[in-house]
DNA sequence: CCGCCGATCAACCTTTCGGACGATGCGCCG
DNA sequence: CGGCGCATCGTCCGAAAGGTTGATCGGCGG
């Protein structure tokens, strides 16, 4: 029987992994808490539990998903299945950085939820599918291979200016902006200016 | 009893919504759909609720919630309940200015869902909390003239999606697209799409 | 009832971007 | 030394975006 810990801060959520993790015959919720430093107060206090599904986003709390995965995996050794609404590469990056086991959407099929769940008791690394395909992409376009002057591009572009601008601020020619932006939106798999701008911002890199 | 309708991407949420209601002696799911063109789909066959739990956000659908709550309420006159994660003033009004009987942020406690459902099956507004509050605090400021339809074009603009991209996404031809940006643009006092993007994160409009 | 506004679309034109070449110079590293 | 990556510029062309004007339609308020 794998003991599952609930840590979200939405009622309905809980409500609805429990009956997800209830309803398979093989997990029990033995646990549920809505914020992070809840969850950390239980395991501290002896609580036991084979793995924990927590959600990154904890409202405005105080403690945040990631900071709380690296502190329940280095104290307690626990299996830390993050679950989660929107995936941002941030956000996912940052979570198995922090040591989770695993990283699953909240759009996942519910048998998903499960085979996760197994695996991540098992000490298994659990990608959704959703999520792998994101870091798929990411290994693709290795994002951090921009160089400094394209960054520097990218940056004035995130923040609305022209080529014809950019060129100015920079002291070079319009044939040079477009060059880096050319070469900018290779490297991350974009087709736009804007595509790149708003890449850039959900990686973080800006 | 009160017959519940749940529409909801996410499995995990559905099964939330569902073990909250089920768990309510005076009410009952009777249906469940994932996309908005699914419950339009069986209300149009004569299916019959009391009330309709709709999530605004349909991951990447064809049909917005807002659209959906609009269509419903004119051909079905079912009180629309929104249930939806995060609570953008715009997604707020758009939904209430679609006809919608009250909305909800999923990070309600329980009981506030079920007083709302019952409100909303008796006819009456139910708004929760954070959305009064929210309400009234937009109407101190009147944040920007964008409407409502501008702000949708101007947020999916700022994820990096292309005029074209966005025209098949809201079902409208590429010269409507245009047509907004132009507004916006003149609203924002911008130049170019990108700025206008840039200018709106500054103000925090999305 | 009429006017205004928001949403929708169209046609036309100008500007800007993006893609696909190629070219030069510079520094670094094996 | 000889690549290799980076930054710099150029041209050509097609695609995308932006500006202008004008039109229809529905709702809402005076």
């Amino acid at each position: 029987m794998i003991d599952v810990v609930l840590a979200d801060d939405h009622p309905v959520v809980r409500a609805g992994l429990r009956a997800v993790v209830d309803s398979q015959p093989d997990m029990q919720v033995v646990h549920e808490t809505s914020t992070a430093e809840d969850l950390l107060a239980w395991l501290d206090d002896g609580g036991q539990a084979d793995v924990i599904l927590l959600d990154l986003r904890f409202g405005d709390a105080r403690m945040g998903g990631a900071t709380a995965t690296g502190t329940i995996v280095r104290r307690h050794r626990t299996p830390v299945l993050v679950v989660t609404t929107y995936g941002t590469d941030a956000d996912i990056l940052a979570a198995i950085e922090a040591g989770a086991t695993g990283y699953l959407l909240k759009d996942a099929p519910t048998d998903e939820l499960a085979r996760a769940v197994r695996s991540a008791a098992a000490g298994e690394v659990a990608l959704g599918p959703d999520v792998q395909r994101r870091l798929l992409g990411r290994m693709r376009s290795p994002s951090e291979n921009l160089s400094t002057r394209e960054l520097e591009v990218l940056r004035l572009v995130a923040a609305g200016r022209s080529n014809d601008a950019i060129a100015r601020e920079l002291f070079v020619s319009v044939a040079t902006i477009k060059s880096h932006l050319a070469h900018i939106n290779t490297k991350l798999g974009t087709r736009s200016r804007t595509a790149a701008a708003a890449t850039a911002r959900d990686r973080g890199m800006l």
